[in-house]
DNA sequence: CATACTCATTCAAATAATTTGAATATTTTT
DNA sequence: AAAAATATTCAAATTATTTGAATGAGTATG
């Protein structure tokens, strides 16, 4: 008897207030009356103070028998929630899973699969973080991430498993209003010298950083996420390559308009990454649902 | 054994852990070894996991078994903390104290006071808004706070208990390069009319709102807080008068400027209010501290 | 490579805690 | 005024925990 407020008291308090009587709560508990008054004289006594107010007929929370029924039920709760959440960890669902997404790939493409598996495990928390480049490889090399989305061109390394996830197309983009909007022919590499290009920095805080497409002798602005960069096109201030998926909803509306390069940026294959220790099965549950048929690549 | 998760099993995972061994850990319960053992099996049968690994000579916490001691811990602080609160809630102690500080004080004068309490009873949260003229009253009467601070003219109330609190001096400020600062005379109330007045919105939601100290016909600018109306002010948007303690550390430093009235601003006296219905022993504490000595107003 | 030590478990017995059921007193409902 | 409901108390019955001794397995130590 180390502890002065027990589960089981703290249970009886919610029982009596959610049925309206010591008696009630009886029932409800499968107990007999005095089993419950002892219950709660056994928490009052512990704690020295009084639960309830009996100088009426039916007995009343004092208001520091309030507190511990509100607080209570929170504690109520927690354990029980604890629970659920040790078996379904003993039965290898991660209580959590940490989901780091590339620039590369646009908010939308997810929210799909992020849904279904909020229906599917509603118990199971997702933290998703955009990063960039070297960052998202980072952010799974340093533990802070369970699954790497989108990654493309993957350093190997050890203990580290991949699959591949999908293809990135890019449109080269400037504003409507732009010089460059006016070219009717695809543009050269010189031509584009004169432009500013909107890059997209690398996130990674420790491992050595990469830059992408840049032309070398281009002004540029860097900024730290794509959607930083669609404004920034869209805005004028400079122009360049942006994912498909990500440039889609400002071309359709006219906010950017896409031009042809006379080298066109190839494809890039993505990959899905991950550490290979025994992943849990909410990981599993995204690496079936996410990796790219085999044959489709 | 409702509950698949006793704080008596939570305890002993906390004091394995703690202390290494199931032995060190009985020994540090005053209890025999067999007794954690039979406590941990017990937790392991309700929920049906395993919790430690007992494959080695010594057991080692399963992965469930880490996270049922780390939430299990602050299950732990809560009930401990849980039990505490309702002890001292039944002193007459609040867990939680609601200020209202009315816009006529400066955060400042109250630091102090603030830090005594919170170094008195550092259980006890403090909730502190800035609320203005009705603002301040309505958040009172609507129990949405214990204690209003600094309220200028109280209406009389039922129910409503009030004390002294201090008296607040009006300083007419304008920003130093404002065409007002190079007056060199007391101003008249016509030559305020051609600049914009600086006003503080009532705050009050329900109740009828007032306004303060405006002179009719002059345009006016209405913000929602002092800081706004000193920031305002410094900005040479307009002019108006400000309590002292607001003002002083702008006036110190030159970022504003006082310029004397022909009818200079009578001193308000400001007043504590509380609900009089059984003061808690936190608000009582506020009010011995911060009301003026008797005679001294 | 024995020997002594530590660790965790099992089991039956001892102890402690809770639950029951009957008796009681008080208040509300009929 | 009688009947029903409320909460408490107490001793007895039941259930849960703790103990202590026995066991087997793993680690240091000389």
């Amino acid at each position: 008897m180390s502890h002065p407020v027990r589960l089981e008291a703290l249970e009886a308090l919610d029982a009596i207030e959610r049925h309206g009587s010591f008696a009630a709560a009886a029932a409800a508990l499968y107990r007999v009356p005095s089993a419950v008054s002892y219950t709660i004289s056994q928490l009052e006594s512990e704690l020295g103070i009084a639960v309830f107010d009996r100088s009426g007929h039916r007995a009343v929370l004092t208001p520091a028998g309030r507190l511990l029924l509100e607080e209570g039920r929170r504690i109520l709760t927690a354990s029980r929630e604890l629970g659920a959440a040790a078996q379904r960890l003993a039965d290898n669902w991660e209580p959590e899973l940490r989901l780091a997404v590339d620039g590369l790939i646009a908010p939308h493409e997810l929210w799909e699969t992020v849904g279904a598996f909020h229906a599917a495990h509603p118990a199971i928390n997702l933290r998703m973080s955009e990063e960039v480049l070297g960052g998202t490889w980072e952010a799974l090399i340093e533990e802070r991430v369970d699954l790497a989305i989108g990654v493309a061109e993957p350093p190997a390394g050890a203990g580290i498993r991949r699959a591949p996830f999908n293809e990135v197309a890019f449109v080269f983009c400037c504003a409507p209003d732009h010089p460059l909007a006016r070219v009717e022919h695809p543009l050269a590499e010189d031509e584009l010298r004169d432009w500013r290009a909107i890059v997209v920095a690398d996130s990674a805080r420790h491992l050595s950083a990469r830059s992408a497409g840049l032309l070398d002798g281009q002004p540029r602005l860097t900024v730290t996420t794509m959607h930083s960069k669609i404004q920034a096109i869209e805005q004028g201030i400079g122009v360049g390559h942006c994912p498909a998926a990500w440039a889609e909803p400002s071309l359709a509306s006219g906010r950017l308009v896409e031009r042809a390069l006379a080298t066109p940026r190839p494809i890039q294959h993505t990959y899905l990454l991950w550490r290979s220790a025994a992943p849990g099965r909410a990981l599993q549950w995204f690496i079936d649902r996410l990796q790219c048929p085999p044959g489709s690549g």
